[in-house]
DNA sequence: CTGCAGTTGACAATGATTCTCAACTGATTG
DNA sequence: CAATCAGTTGAGAATCATTGTCAACTGCAG
């Protein structure tokens, strides 16, 4: 159930421009988001393919998903540690911050109520300063 | 444009159905969900009007709503004030819980770095003692 | 009772994500 | 280098939740 085995992953031409696109860029972007800048660097790779390395990658703890207002799922790559993210609802600009009160209330809040196995999804919204200006 | 129009709700029968359902379970269900066991009680309502229906009630903060793995939008009554959930990954009971700390260092952070009308999203999963015996 | 704005429902339309499956490719072996 | 084979890919079909359309309907005020 639990297996650990990751499974061989062949560095093909198309795994590396998605990892390679996914450094040109700070904030959260779609999956098809992520194909229209593959394609027009000139990489040819399929939808499905994007989809299928984005997952993978997500699977690898490599790149951060979560989802926007719309339930559509967002990648952004990320650092390896375990943190959460203030996103600006208008242009997307993206901070990765740490709470390590938060993780430790989360999980003694789980533990109290008998919950084990604990995990959880923090994201902050807001306005930046850049956008906070224009009405 | 931050309308605080609520605009006439008027309280048919249909309407008056989602929210009566909405109160025989306490945990997250699918707006499908909730079409489906309105028409097993012999309630005749189109899926369409469960959603509009549905989004109004969160809109006007009766339901919680949030996204399950797969990006589909649960939803669930809830008592008023802000709070979080503490979802049992297994049989999906569900736990309210509030932390004054955390709403408080989530602003802290969003003002630390400049953003305003800060809101955020924050779920705890994991296994409940009744889930945690079975394997 | 009448009229109208708010509602509803059946169904089409959208749109993201997944599935299918034959063709392809990279690493390995002889 | 050529054969081999499991892992990969891509084009398009298939899913499926959610939203839009629009004519018919329904509370409520007058």
């Amino acid at each position: 159930m639990t297996s650990t085995d990751p499974g061989p992953l062949r560095p093909t031409r198309q795994r590396r421009a998605v990892v390679g696109v996914l450094g040109t860029f700070a904030d959260f972007r779609s999956a098809q988001d992520i194909h229209e800048l593959l394609t027009s660097a000139g990489e040819k790779v399929g939808l499905a393919t994007v989809y299928r390395t984005l997952a993978a990658l997500a699977d690898a703890g490599e790149v951060d998903v979560l989802r926007n207002e719309d339930g559509e799922a967002v990648y952004r790559s990320c650092s390896d540690s375990h943190h959460h993210h203030l996103v600006c609802r208008s242009c997307g600009a993206t901070v990765e911050v740490e709470g390590p009160a938060v993780e430790r209330w989360t999980r003694a809040i789980a533990e109290q109520h008998g919950f084990t196995d604990v995990s959880h999804t923090l994201e902050i919204f807001g306005t930046c300063t850049a956008c906070s200006g224009s009405s």
